[in-house]
DNA sequence: CATGAATGAGCCTTCATTCAT
DNA sequence: GATGAATGAAGGCTCATTCAT
């Protein structure tokens, strides 16, 4: 990762700009890509202008273009990187004991990756209502995250403990989406409900009884999974 | 002209242009803002040009300025309507017979109305991405519709009908989030997983299994309810 | 004058609106005058918006250019009135006893004039600065006023009252500019220096010495001339 | 480019545009101010558009902003370098042999200036009837030119050459704005009154007298100080 | 005459992208 | 590669004046 295996070609967007062959290039566009997301998240997409960010980057204008052919694709690559980051946290651990804990564990990890996050996706939210392109990245990393669950559901109705009558994809698109927005709201628009175990017990505790699940017996009673604030 | 009814300063923002005194102005400001809302649903809120809506109003450019004080008060008023409309529409019927069936018919109430406004809330989620003054608004509305379905499911757990440990507040939010983002996705962003019928059956059987009230016997199966799409 | 005898088309710029004919319609062209004038005194003739003008007289809109054919045709009739106000007062008591007295009571006729007028004294300044036309009337008024001193200049120099040297054009602009310009230092720009009484000796005492007039005895001691502000 | 002794950052106002780096941006930072001047001079402040300016500096619209934030900014700063030559130039010659002598030296370096930069004065006094900002620069440049005649004065007094019972500063201020209101009738205004030879010599006698000081025994009689026009 | 809506040319400013050095 | 200046199309808003009722 530290010898520019990263910079293959395999980024998203035109790749109007050649990949940099020297070491000093490398370093600059991440400099600017670093200095990108900061921007981004304070002052938003639309706000950005290409000058915030070289300033930030403490690179001169021009060279953003010998990086990156837009600003929408510099925050193309930005959000690219989100989302590994996103699933990757979120996807590893998915050999857990029993369905309520592997549902209660993905709930947790994608808040705190969504809480790691949260600027950036409001920022993702907001391109994604006027680009097409965009748009599009973000279906596809949804549907990988969605498909996994919905596998996951099918399982569980053929091993009986999910109530059969279930679309297994339009399930897991639903709860999907209800934990998504939830912390949506909560997170970047700041709809601020109650504290953060409370809400994460409401959201584990739906989406365990929708599914037909046996409601957990007693959950951090003894504080074991805990994850505060 | 005399009677000044169509003065009834109800607008919504800084009323920064006057209500129109005669019965012409207020055509031209209907015009307008019927012209603002097909162009607002056609192109988005960032592509739409001052000019296309005065062009497609059939007026002149200056004219828009006698009637809004900005492109963004055009918008939040257009958005205010749909906003009352979609308020009108799912919130009137709430005496129902069973909680299953009150649920299901309000999905459908919101469903529909979602479904006649889908392009416009489409630019609704863009401009909240960076509107502040707009997020204030969508946060009134929600809290209407939420508060509501809060007040229902405290009454259904009094009544023993809705498990005790849910905190009703931040169910009904959960729950609305699942029901609006899935009909976000499904609608406007296109992600189209199945038919109209299927979505909402699920929506229905989640919500209600959720919150632990007994699945309904036998939905759909005379197409009693049927909708389509 | 109160039987509309004035509005004889006397007035300045072309006569492109008629003179009103009826009682109702001069009574509106009067209404407007004034508020034109408050209306220009507060906020300038640059930031002045015909609707300003309208609303303060309480007046429609359209209707102002039923007595006027522009915004430039207001401001000059307002200035016209308001030259004739300032000419009127200064000019009368011209029969003084001494030539020190003559000057010191002038000088306090037009600081009172120039005081009662001060607002509109500036924004004349300004429309000065790029209306020909405009200039071409404070011309003539500034000419009639040191016409008159000059006169006063040439008689007192064949009295051997006042030096033979000077030119008495000459001599009665360059004091009519320093009296004019310090009371628009003072008085309109706020160059505060000190009290009315102790600029106003100065004045005097600068204009009188000047002209190689014997300095008034004793001036003021007895508050005879006190005018305070 | 190294040096960075262009970038001194002594501009007035607030430098919302950076000095430029390079020696090209100053270049057409310069080109920009000195065609600034041409056609403010040629159209005043009002009527001049920043196209215009761009347009006779023959560079792109844009670049204009590269420079200078707006037309108010570039205006602040013509006017800012003419004032600087003004007070270089008036003020300089400050040890001169006697009050007379050094009045009418100061009266001529006066007018020489004022006529050097005459059309511009009339902008600057176009401009100071509206922006604050500029009213306030105008004091100072006054405040400096008015104290250093009133301490001559003073000191005059003290030497017994002057009247005493003047107030050095009240009488400087007035007699600077009789020279000032003079030249700027005569000069930008056009009130022609005579031959500049005439003009000058009325207000050094007038100026000279007004403070008590001997008249000049003989003054211009060789022509040794003939300006002509 | 009174009223207030309709008109549209005009102007400043922004900013992504391109270029010269 | 790096730098920063150059470019110019685009768009929101103003407001004096004209018109229809």
């Amino acid at each position: 990762m530290r010898d520019g295996a990263e910079t293959d070609g395999t980024e998203p967007g035109g790749s109007a700009a050649p990949a940099p062959l020297t070491e000093r290039g490398a370093r600059t566009r991440e400099r600017l890509l670093a200095a990108a997301r900061e921007v981004f998240e304070e002052r938003g997409f639309l706000d950005t202008r290409v000058a915030h960010i070289t300033r930030h980057a403490k690179v001169a204008y021009g060279s953003f273009y010998t990086y990156f052919p837009s600003k929408e694709a510099v925050f193309l690559e930005v959000a690219d990187r989100l989302f590994e980051d996103m699933t990757r946290h979120v996807l590893v651990p998915s050999a857990g004991p029993s369905p309520t804990e592997r549902i209660r564990h993905a709930n947790r990890a994608y808040y705190e990756a969504y809480l790691r996050n949260a600027r950036m996706m409001a920022i993702i939210e907001q391109v994604a209502t006027f680009n097409e392109e965009f748009q599009e990245m973000r279906r596809k990393h949804r549907a990988a995250l969605v498909g996994r669950s919905a596998r996951a559901i099918g399982r569980w109705q053929r091993a009986g403990l999910v109530a059969a009558d279930l679309d297994p994809e339009l399930a897991a698109r639903a709860l999907a989406a209800m934990v998504d927005h939830s912390l949506y709201l909560w997170l970047v628009q700041g709809d601020d409900p109650a504290g953060t175990e409370r809400l994460l017990d409401t959201l584990d505790a739906l989406y365990i009884r929708a599914l037909g699940l046996p409601p957990a017996p007693a959950r951090n009673a003894d504080g074991a999974h805990r994850t505060g604030r």
